[in-house]
RNA sequence: GCUAGUGUGGCUCAACGGUAGAGCAGCUGACUUGUAAUCAGCAGGUUGGGGGUUCGAUUCCCUUCACUAGCUCCA
């Protein structure tokens, strides 16, 4: 048996234990389901209420049920014995409920005194997971069946491996995840900060954060004007209206600030700037010859998340994205958007990311009543999407049920420190927008038709691409993006001058540098810098003074490299000019 | 939004029914320092807010707000 299957029997086995220890401990709990995941399994119950400082009783009759050596055995049932068995298990009986009723149904027993509901396979005896290691990870609530309209249960988390190695790794590199966690660098580094009486979801950029915020939007924006983009600046808000043509705002009003209602006026803060890029290219006459145009901006959007989804500066309630809108010819949908790839890859390569995946994000075929347009048109764009990425050679996966309600998507996911899966880069193909909008341009015939839109944000939000950012790097940002570059450390009073010499030498460079010319001991003053995570720090005493030099000690080591300061300056300027 | 948990000075934490304490940061002074914490002093909190129980609440209860985890959602 593969390895992996073989831990996946062994969690599963090992949910049916935690389930039988539950019933145990508390007899009036219900029985939902508790497969094996990432890292473990779990088990949701109804009708239990426990906290952290009952895992430590739950384990132990866990390792109980565990040494008395009871027997998985497997029993077939039909599906009116499948529903003797489980009188008073509401949940188990609308599982079987739901099986066709010739199909074979198969139960667990573990021991005399407990039986499952499930396909199976499982260990043979409970000995075989003696040497098993398990840990009770969090206790959490989850709606049963993914459904909000359902009862939330109580889900019980356990990692579990089967070798004991690899347990201590998913612990070590919890604590580590917690280390890098973009809110608690975030915090440390000055970046951002949050406020009670500003608001929830509101973070704000404190000055190290806009230093990065500003190399990160002039470095996106450069990208875009050498690739055709043009930048536009728009408002924060329209009016209802706007929202009402593009169909935002039917399909998303809950999620939206409510309206404001002035005079005769109504007004929203957008959630996204897509109705502003159209108007404006409906502002002018567009002849095939003029496709594709592409509008840019980096533009503020508002969106109403809800409380319990809001995570640092990764979802917020108020955020910037760099978005833009590429207008074109339906013969053109390919190179843009395979530009828009090579555009994407360009990106992560200059930030070094290697954790990321391709998603092509589908409709949900059961539920087509959310998205506009016919099945045609979707088909054709979704297998639009997937040729193109088949050809780019990109590795991809198809998600059904994620596209937008206006057409597919290609999405890049990357997973933040603490494992949440989120989309940083997007391009999304829409036939809808321009037809809701009457686009039109002048073809070779003198015909008006209709252009296709590609929506494309290549950071995402400069929000969430920082916090990405912070976790992937753990803080230490690469030099060119760094909001201080180098810092100065005087050894003694007397090197003051040198030092604002030598502060101002690279201030004219446009290097952002600071001296710290306070009376602490040199020792102090490194750790500090050390602890910010400065890339450089010079320290300059009077060894270097007279003789022009700077003794330079990089991120990351120890050792000092003393050197003329003219070398040092090109050999910064030269770093942060590779982007690095 | 839902379920659960957590809220003590700027930060990290202590006290857990008897009128809140430390380290760091800050400020003042001394020292003038050579690669991750120089010394001394000072100041800083109506223990998230509101209500209740109690002779007495940071500690117990209720409520509200914020945060955290997971679920749900994510144009």
């Amino acid at each position: 048996m593969e390895q992996n299957e073989k831990q996946t029997m062994y969690r599963h086995s090992m949910s049916h234990v935690l389930a039988k220890a539950i019933k145990s401990l508390y007899p009036n709990v219900k029985l939902a389901i508790g497969p094996a995941i990432e890292n473990g399994f779990y088990y949701d119950f109804d009708n239990l209420n426990i906290s952290q400082a009952d895992f430590e009783k739950i384990e132990a009759k866990m390792r109980e049920i565990i040494a008395r050596d009871e027997a998985f055995v497997r029993k077939e049932v039909t599906k009116a014995e499948a529903l003797e068995l489980f009188v008073g298990e509401p949940y188990k009986t609308e599982l079987i409920n739901e099986l066709p009723a010739n199909e074979k149904i198969t139960v667990y027993y573990t021991g005399n005194d407990f039986y499952d509901l499930c396909r199976g396979p499982h260990v043979e005896n409970t000995k075989f997971l003696r040497g098993f290691n398990f840990k009770i990870n969090r206790v959490s609530g989850a709606y049963w069946r993914g459904s909000e309209h359902n009862k939330m249960l109580t889900r019980i988390y356990v990692y579990g491996f089967v070798n004991k190695e690899d347990l201590k790794e998913c612990l070590r590199l919890e604590e580590e995840a917690k280390m890098r966690d973009h809110r608690k660098l975030g915090k440390d580094l000055n970046i951002f900060m949050m406020s009670d009486l500003i608001g929830k979801g509101l973070p704000i950029w404190l000055p190290n954060g806009f230093l990065l915020r500003r190399a990160l939007s002039d470095y996106i924006m450069d990208k875009e004007l050498s690739l055709g983009y043009q930048h536009v600046m728009t408002p924060s808000l329209g009016s209802i209206n706007l929202y009402k043509t593009s169909g935002h705002w039917e399909h998303y009003k809950e999620d939206m600030f409510p309206a404001m209602e002035r005079e005769s006026e109504t007004y929203v803060l957008r959630p996204m700037n897509c109705p502003h890029h159209m108007m404006i290219y409906k502002n002018f006459m567009h002849s095939y010859k003029d496709l594709p145009v592409r509008i840019a901006e980096i533009a503020n959007d508002f969106r109403f998340e809800g409380s319990g989804n809001l995570c640092g500066i990764e979802r917020t309630r108020a955020f910037t994205q760099n978005d833009a809108h590429i207008f074109c010819r339906p013969d053109q949908i390919k190179d843009e958007i395979n530009n828009v790839i090579s555009l994407i890859l360009d990106v992560y390569k200059d930030f070094g990311f290697k954790n990321y995946s391709f998603r092509l994000s589908l409709r949900d075929k059961k539920n087509t009543a959310k998205y506009f347009g016919n099945d045609d048109l979707w088909e054709k764009s979704e297998t639009a999407l997937r040729e193109i990425l088949k050809k780019s050679g990109a590795n991809f996966y198809e998600a059904e049920g994620e596209a937008a309600f206006y057409g597919p998507k290609i999405d890049v996911q990357v997973k933040s420190a603490i494992g949440h899966e989120v989309t940083l880069s997007t391009v999304q193909l829409d036939y809808q927008l321009p037809e809701r909008f009457e686009l039109e341009y002048v073809d070779e015939h003198d015909n008006r038709v209709r252009p296709v839109v590609i929506h494309r944000a290549i950071f995402g939000s400069l929000d969430r691409f920082t916090a990405f950012l912070i976790e992937e790097t753990k803080g230490n940002l690469p030099v060119w993006l760094n909001p201080l570059q180098v810092k100065i450390v005087t050894v003694s009073e007397k090197n003051v001058p040198y030092a604002k010499e030598v502060e101002a030498k690279l201030r004219l460079n446009k290097i952002r540098v600071s001296a710290d010319v306070s009376n602490e001991s040199v020792g102090k003053k490194i750790r500090n810098s050390t602890l910010e995570k400065t890339p450089y720090i010079l320290v300059l005493g009077d060894k270097e003074m007279g003789e022009g030099l700077v003794s330079v000690r990089a991120r990351g080591s120890k050792d000092t490299t003393t050197m003329p300061y003219a070398e040092f300056e090109k050999q910064l300027l030269s770093v942060i000019a590779n982007k690095q």
